[in-house]
This record gives structure tokens, C-alpha cells and sequence, in this order.
DNA sequence: CATGAATGAGCATTCATTCAT
DNA sequence: AATGAATGAATGCTCATTCAT
């Protein structure tokens, strides 16, 4: 059976009609089944960005996980399994953030800004970021998977820039009205940070925050300076 | 079988023009070997892009560059020396183009955008844009790969385009003086291109030429336009 | 599927007087892991004995051991490892015998005789002599292993000979007193036939008991006679 | 270079009748050869001492020989083929010094110990000594060597013992009659120190002089007092 | 459900041997 | 004769996957 990504867990129980004390322990079973799969899933997430997907070995998942080899393969069908759950379910809350209709009356840059924001803090500084670089990496081995990031992040994080631009360009914010048949313009930055940051940070580190306000002087005009 | 790529050895000698008949002996030996090592090189550098580093296999290799597998070993340490050697003897050349001194008297955007267009043209249209992608992908298991890459190509290409955004800022062309902080910014959109390509080119290919094109505008002002 | 040679493991046990289940599971597991690592021991030393070490193949050894090749590595880091360990397993016990002290008042040649009996019963005819053939063939390649056996069996043994020497030579019970300078000399002639079994078994078998009873006669003067 | 002990070398040109210059450059191709052939043999003995006929590498035996590893084979068959010469050819000489028959007058004992001298001289203190070990280690892997060398060597050498021995008996010389039929006690020290020599020589070196003297006064009842 | 011992296909690497030059 | 690049079979070791307990 294909791996339900993000949903129904083995042993859970929905019906409610179950004696007290059974349920508790029905309850307490599910729980500790859960625990077991998100931390074979954390620890997945680890050994996956640490060594890449071929060379991680599950062997390493299972004894960081706590949890014996035997154990992964009741959650997840193989590795590959495995490896496409913790990206999907990694990637999927990326989009939320960026998806909200903009609110009338305040200026797009600001809105972009605080979304630029939002990825640098809630992506770009955690685990999130090595799963971006997990696609980037191994995108072109699963296409099933680069086809899941397009459909479920990245057409639609397009679209939403695509939608602001296009405000922006009506109310005159644009220095560049071109600017709307490349979205990718805009987060493009974004992904040569989180590149940077995996292969150079040693050597010359970025300052993302300082670098995105230069990139968005240039897409809005300097800021408070129409 | 496959043609080498960009591997003419020295001292090969391929037209018969020789004196000695034993001089030609030697030249045909060494022009074997290296034309087996190119082979290798090229197979290499397939098998490398398509399958990522740990699950390339030699084998795979040394059949498609129609050698034994012993052979790789005559001209590489192990695998990981063969990846290492592919990956910098392709990118080494990458960085040549961009380094000229800027010609007094030609407007820096022409500069920036002629090299744009060598990149496209020598990187982004053949096999090393999957070396750029390889680097970005196993970079982080390679260190002394990502810190060769750094200074090989990436710190080199920055000061060059620094020089190039001081240049421009001095002579008033840049639309944003703070760009030469960031001289990152220039380049990223070719960095994400490279990526998008490698995912998502099935379902949302780009136009990298247009792209670029709004890319330069924003940076120096609409073209013609100043 | 042979018997694995005095192989019995500490906490094995087959009779079935058990009085909880899975307390009975765990030795029925722990027994089959035994009894799996004794094979493996008991096939690897057939085939070092019969090949040597480097020619012997671990696949060999897992075929006559009835398990799988990676079995082998659950039980022994690598090759070199299950080597060592045959050696010193094989190794281990036999001084055991050769070490009790002297008891009073009977004659030394009587002790060392029957220390030899034992040696000869126990390890010339027994698959240990093999081990000792082999710590004398590859015992160069394996400093560690030549002083593993110097210090459990050799230097032990030679003080344990002194020792009997020396009682002997106290009682005038020896024909040359300068005889306990040299230990060595009472052993020489039985590994003299191990290697003599081990070359020319074939050609000239040897009569170990005769030779051995000559040899004492003329350690301690004849037999029965002062 | 040595002269190639016992053969006929290929390119050797018996016949007289070359006018003088061809002859001296065949002359010169031959010793070459030779030249080469007893390098590499030189060389294999290392080699094949240090580490064991299955893991010594021809290819350090080329080198070692500063030959090409082509070159090996224009002189011997195949690995094993090397192997047994090398053995062989250091073997055969071991022999000639204990063969000569007993002058009369001269007592046996001092016969046995000069042998015993020449023994240490000749062969415990040299390379052959190396071959030895070779020779215990391998053999049962190499019957037909074994055979060799059982012909060859110790048949002859317990013969001539053995004659030794009835000499020394027939004059009374002989501390214990029995020892006729066990010539091996006499060289089984012998064979020890080999064996202790390659193994325990770090921790516990050992002084063959002196145990060989005790050892002969333990034969033929102590030096100079019949 | 959980375990982890067992499996065996898969792969990098070595090295004796060959043969074109 | 000499060379040494090329070969490819052989082998130690790994690791995803299974299954008896």
C-alpha cells in the first residue's frame, strides 16, 4: 500500500465507544506509536541531510530513533518510503506562510518583507533549510518526488509571488514591471543563501537578512524611497 | 566510445606527421591512454550526474567508457579521487571568461550581460551545469571539494563581479549602490536556474535568457534606458 | 552442520528445565547465536589451516559454516578479527595443564612425562596442532598474535618447565644441570613433530611416543635407572 | 649480479663457433638476462618472506627487482613457478655441508657441533633461515615442495645424522644408544630457534650458541668429559 | 507490535596474467 | 627480450530487507 503521506497512523483507533480503561491503553499504544514513527522520521531527517539519501544507512536511523531496524520498516514500506515521507511532510507547511491573500492598503514590499522574514526564521535557520537542499540534492533521482515539491510548494509559492507582483506592478510599487513574468526572481536569493550556506559558510558566511533588503531595495525602489 | 569532452591530453599527437617511427609508437600509447582516461572522465561524469555520487557504480562506469574495470584504477586512486578529479577539472575552466579586466569605455551592464551569456552558453547548456548541481549536492560531504570549489571558481567570481559592480557604481550606472555589497545577488538567479532546470524543467521549463535579461534591467536600469 | 569443537557458550543451555517461556526463548536464541558463532569458528579454522589466511575466502567459510556471508561480520569485525580469535581460543587452553605445581614426591621426569602425554593427546593429535602450525606460519604477519601466544602459552609454559627443572636438577634427578637454562630444549623435539607431521606425514610418519620417551631418557638418564 | 645458481639460462649460447663480436654481445644479452632472472628471484625471496606466498604482490617483486612485471614471466611460469624455484634453489645448498662422511679419528661430537656451527652460520643467521619458515608455513599448502624438500634436504640430512649417530654409538661417544633411531632430536633445537627467532625474537631473544652446547652435552654427556 | 539476528545481492578494490608495442 | 597498460575474475565487506521469536 502506498504510504499515506502525513496521515492515519497504524493502531489508531477513531471509533469511541471502547470501555475506559481499554482505550486508555489503546490510547497509550497509539501514542507510543506515534512517538516511535516521528522519531524514527526526526532521526531519518538527520542521517538523510548528514550523508544524502544513498549513503545514510538505517541502520544509524533505527539507534538514533531509539527504535530496533525491524521497527522502521512497520511505519514506512523501505527506505525510499522513508526518505519521500520526511520531505513531503517537511515541505508541505513551508507554503503556508506565503499563501495569504495580500491585505489591501498595505504597501506589497512589506508584506514580502515579512515574508522573506517569516522563511528566513522559519526555514532558512532550522532543519527545514537541509531539507531544501535534500531536493535540491536529490530532486533529480526522485522525480517523483521534485514533482511533489513543484505541485505542492513551489508552483504555489510562485503563484502567490506572481499575485503580489502583480498588485504591486497595479499600485506602482514595482521598480521593474517586468518583474511579474519571473517570480523566481524574487526567492531567488533565497535559494543561493541556503546553497551558500551548506557549501561556503565556513569560509564566507552571508548575511542573509542584509542581503535580502539590498535584493528587495532593488525590487521595490529603496526603501520609504518611492 | 562516447567523445570525451574537452580532454585533449598533452603531448598527444593525433595528425602522422612524425619522423620516428617509435616516437609514433609512444605517441600512440599515450594518445590510448589518455584517450582511455578521457573516456573514463566522460563515463565518469554520466554516471556521477545521473546517479549522484554514493549510487554511481564503477561498473556502470567502466562500461560506458568501454574499459575494464581495473582500468579506472590505472588512472584514478579510488572513486572518490575520480569524483574529485571530474568534478575540478570541470570547473576550473568555468571561471576564465568572467575574470577579464573591464575594458575602459564599454558600459559595465554590456560587460555583465556578455558574460551572462557565456555562462549560458558554456555552463548552463551543457554537462556542467550537472557538475554545478553535483557540487551543490555532495558539497557538503566533500569538504575539501566545497573549499576547492570556493576558491577555485566562487571567491574568483565574486571579487570579479565586485570589481565590475565598483566599476559600475563609480561610473553612476548601477540602479542600487548597495548592490556592491552583495555581489551574490547577481549570479543567484543563474544559481536557482541551474537548480529549477534540473527539477522542474518537465512541468515549468525557463527562459533563462529573458530572465536574465529582467535580472540586468533591475540591476542597472531598464536597458538603453538609464 | 560439524560439530563445533569445544565450543560450548556461557549461558547455553540445552536442557529444557525451564520455568518461564520466554526465558526458554531467549537461550533457544542465544544458543542458535552460539552455536551459529561456533560454526563460523569451527569452519574458519578448517579453512585457515587448509588454505592459510590470506588464501582462505570467507565465503568458504560461511558455506561450511551453513550461515551467510554477512553473518560472519555480526560475529567478527572482519577477517583479521575471526583469525585472532581462532588463535586465541585454540590457543588459551593449552597450558592449562602444563601449570600445576609440582606435587612433592613424585619423580619430575613422571610429571613432565605425563605433561607431554596430555600435550600429545590433546593438542598433536587434536585439530589444536594445526593451530599451532598456523601461529608458527603466520605469526610474522601478526606481531600481535605472535605476542598474544607468547605471553598466554609460551612464556607460561617455559616457566612452568623451569620450574620442574629446577626441582628436578634440587633432586639430582637431572642428567645435566645446564639443561635448566634452557627450557626450550624439552619442548623443541614435540614441535619439532608437529611440524614434521604437518611436511612429511606422508613420506615418513613419526613415532611421537618413542621419540618423546628417548628424548626424556635423555633429559632425566634412562627410564628406571638413576 | 650472483651467478644464477643451478640452470640453464634461455639465450645461453653454448656453441663456440660466433665469430668473436656477436659472441660477446650474446654474452652480454645472456648475463643480462641472468642478471635480471636472479633479481628477481633476490627480490621474490623478500617479498614472499615477509608476507607469505598469498599475499606477496609480483607487482612489489618487479619493482623490487626494478624489472618490468612482464619481465617475471619471460623466467618463470607463474607465481607458484617463482615461488618453488626461490624455495628450491635456497634449499639444495642447505644440504652439502652436513653430507660429508665422518673422517675417521676425529669424535663424533665435534663432527655434530661443527655442523651445528655451519648450520647457524650459513643458515640460521642468513636469509635462508627466512626460507625455512617459508618452507613450514607453505608447505602443506605445496605438497609437491614438501616432497622437495623432504628429498632433497632432510632425508639426506637425518641420514647423514643418522650415520653420525651409529659412528658415535659404535665408539661409545653416544650418551644414550636409543637416539640412533631419532635423529631429529638432534636437529629439533635447531628447528626451534627457527621458529623462536621468527616469532618471539622482541620479546625473548634466544641464544642458539649456547642452547646448541648444552643440547650436544645432553647427547654426548658434557664437552671433554666422556 | 517490536525486536534484532540472519540474509545475500551488490559493490569497491586487488592482482595474477596477457599482449600489443 | 622487455615493457607496462589493460584485463577481469576473485574477494572482503556493507546494508536494505525479512522473519522467527
Amino acid at each position: 500500500p502506498a504510504a499515506p503521506p502525513g496521515s492515519r497512523r497504524p493502531g489508531s483507533n477513531p471509533s469511541g465507544s471502547n470501555p475506559a480503561g481499554s482505550e486508555r491503553q489503546a490510547n497509550n499504544r497509539a501514542e507510543k506509536s506515534a512517538g516511535r514513527r516521528s522519531a524514527i522520521v526526526a532521526a531519518a531527517l538527520q542521517e538523510f541531510c548528514a550523508r544524502g539519501y544513498a549513503a545514510a544507512r538505517l541502520d544509524d536511523v533505527a539507534r538514533r530513533a531509539g527504535v530496533a531496524k525491524g521497527t522502521i520498516y512497520l511505519h514506512f514500506r523501505d527506505k525510499e518510503a522513508l526518505f519521500q515521507e520526511i520531505v513531503r511532510t517537511m515541505l508541505a507547511p513551508m507554503i503556508s506562510a506565503i499563501e495569504q491573500a495580500p491585505p489591501p492598503g498595505v504597501p506589497i514590499r512589506a508584506l514580502v518583507q515579512q515574508r522573506v522574514e517569516v522563511f528566513i526564521r522559519e526555514v532558512y535557520a532550522t532543519e527545514r533549510c537541509d531539507v531544501l537542499r535534500l531536493v535540491m540534492a536529490e530532486g533529480p533521482r526522485f522525480p517523483e518526488l521534485a514533482e511533489f515539491h513543484y505541485r505542492t510548494v513551489v508552483a504555489r509559492a510562485i503563484a502567490a509571488i506572481r499575485a503580489l507582483l502583480e498588485a504591486a506592478a497595479a499600485r506602482g510599487e514595482l521598480a521593474h514591471a517586468e518583474l511579474v513574468g519571473f517570480p523566481q526572481l524574487v526567492v531567488a536569493p533565497l535559494l543561493m543563501s541556503v546553497v551558500w550556506n551548506g557549501l561556503f559558510e565556513r569560509f564566507a558566511p552571508l548575511d542573509v537578512t542584509a542581503l535580502m533588503r539590498t535584493h528587495l531595495d532593488m525590487l521595490f525602489g529603496k526603501e520609504g524611497a518611492p
